[in-house]
RNA sequence: GGCCCCAUCGUCUAAGGGCUAGGACGCCACUCUUUCAAGGUGGUAGUGCGGGUUCGAGUCCCGCUGGGGCCA
């Protein structure tokens, strides 16, 4: 009676694994790991239009970044084909399902007259009752027949749904008998899932809830073949900022594009976590550990949600300063490796990623901006913002100024911030000029940026020998710079 | 069009019939400061509408409206 919960994700290999999917996938897996159950794994690969093989990959590559590990063989529907046909016989045997030799053409004018005469369409059963003689002559014809499932006349149908309670529809408003399996011998999708959730011993289907029309029809079946139904939650669906369903179409919502932009896995975890299940009070920030022994079914709001990229980014702002810096270098060398896969990586070494953690660890907001920021850092080439020069480069002797800065630098042997400090207020206390102005044309000087780190633990991070390169050859860089725009 | 689901700040959400409706993102202001962030402080903004039930409704019931889903 009280069988140990199986949960499972069954995502159709047609593309990336996207955030709703992954949001669903996360929902069964932090069920199954809080009950000490199995989380189980299935690819819908039954459609041939649109099911690409290298698709699998990437969406077990997408859980496994995302850190969701499944217990047991992974199931495919492709292999499954013959266990299909033999539970659809089994269902014609028991008189709850029949073969259809209807052709296209012909139910297309059934759904014509339906249209003209303004009611539902529903098939008209004309297969239900045929005759040996009839439907021999129909597979002389070489008519292949569809499988129907007969659906019974006026019958309330009601399951309680874990995160709604109890759902009811009525058999006649299903759309007739529908069919179970192609004339092309394929399964449909609503027989495939009950037949699959079944053998898989699946005891909990938390799955979104635009499945909540195809369940009444999955309980129709398993009720035909006697078969133990198992508990369902639909969880609310995720939607973009029009409030419209967020699809694979809507792009910029696969994990691939949130990885390929620096997002860590725990951020996209723990947001995703927060759309459609709260463990009430005020927890925001809540690891994956903590997930599991909070998570339950009964917490899971029904409305849907609006993906907000802005808290994503932010929360993942918070879950990179939280990184020990070691963890955080590895993590940069990784998410390098990853783009160089991908023929998007940054020339970057493993001697620039302490200084690139060192220096913008609390400013950025992806992993990506710690290589967009301190391009400096790894390149000598790097470009000089026209506004900064413009604005910190424009007193006629700051050129003078700097390189004055670098030889008093050059004398200094304990190369740290408040050493660096010093030396610089000194000096502009000579000059009689403002600290700010040595200040903000050194920052230009070797970052090309007006904005940034703080100043003095800028240079230290970059160490001596740049910073007084820099402050040397800043003059004629400039001035090639301009002449490069005159012409 | 038929059926189903949903409804608290712009967004994510909290509030077991009894609170000045709380937090977070964003935004604004102030603060810190060599810039920009981060941090700190404060502010902005919400129970869709109408009926009930109740001493008392964001919370329960009905209707409407709106949004969404599935099928056609």
């Amino acid at each position: 009676m009280d069988r140990t919960v199986r949960t499972r994700f069954a995502p159709s290999p047609t593309g990336y694994l996207h955030v709703g999917g992954a949001r669903t996938a996360i929902f069964n897996y932090l069920y199954s790991r809080h009950t000490g159950g199995k989380f189980l794994l299935r690819i819908e690969d039954t459609d041939r239009q649109r099911y690409k093989p290298e698709w699998v990959d990437a969406i077990l590559e997408g859980l496994k970044w995302l850190g969701l590990d499944w217990d047991e063989d992974v199931v495919f529907q492709s292999e499954r084909l013959q266990r299909y046909r033999e539970v659809a016989e089994e269902l014609i045997r028991r008189g709850k399902a029949y073969k259809c030799y209807c052709t296209p053409e012909e139910l297309e004018a059934e759904r014509e007259e339906a249209r003209r005469k303004g009611i539902p369409y529903r098939y008209s059963r004309k297969c239900l009752h045929l005759t040996e003689e009839q439907r021999r002559k129909y597979e002389e014809e070489g008519r292949k027949p569809s499988i129907r499932f007969h659906v019974p006349d006026n019958l309330d149908v009601t399951f309680h749904d874990l995160v709604h309670g109890d759902i009811t529809y009525n058999t006649n408003d299903l759309g007739g008998d529908f069919i179970i399996v192609r004339s092309d011998g394929f399964p449909t999708y609503n027989f495939a899932v009950v037949v699959d959730d079944h053998d898989m011993g699946v005891t909990h289907v938390i799955r979104g809830d635009d499945h909540i029309p195809n369940t009444p029809k999955q309980i129709l079946i398993y009720r035909a073949m006697d078969w133990e139904i198992p508990e369902f939650a639909h969880l609310p669906m995720i939607l973009g900022p029009d409030r419209q369903k967020l699809s694979k179409r809507h792009g910029s919502t696969s994990l691939e594009e949130f990885r390929l932009q620096g997002v860590l896995p725990e951020a996209l975890f723990n947001y995703l976590l927060l759309l459609g299940w709260s463990p009430g009070g005020n927890r925001e920030i809540i690891s994956r550990e903590e997930a599991i022994r909070l998570f339950d079914i009964k917490d899971v709001n029904k409305s849907a949600a609006v993906f907000d990229h802005n808290k994503l980014y932010w929360m993942n702002s918070e879950y990179i300063r939280a990184l020990p810096d070691e963890e955080l270098i590895r993590r940069l060398r990784e998410y390098n490796e990853y783009l160089k896969g991908k023929g998007q990586g940054y020339p970057v070494s493993d001697e620039h990623l302490p200084v690139l953690v060192r220096l913008f660890k609390e400013r950025v907001k992806t992993l990506k901006d710690f290589f967009e920021y301190g391009v400096f850092v790894y390149r000598e080439d790097y470009p000089y913002d026209p506004k900064a020069v413009k604005k910190r480069l424009k007193d006629p002797n700051i050129f003078t100024y700097l390189k004055g800065l670098a030889d008093r630098l050059e004398a200094l042997e304990e190369w740290k911030e408040e050493k660096i400090e010093e030396v610089l207020r000194a000096y502009a206390d000579e000059l009689g000029v403002k600290h700010a102005l040595l200040i903000h044309g050194s920052r230009v000087a070797v970052s090309g940026m007006a904005v940034g780190p703080s100043l003095f633990l800028l240079l230290e991070a970059l160490g001596k020998e740049k910073v007084l390169r820099r402050l040397r050859e800043v003059e004629s860089r400039v001035k090639d710079m301009k002449a490069g725009n005159g012409e």
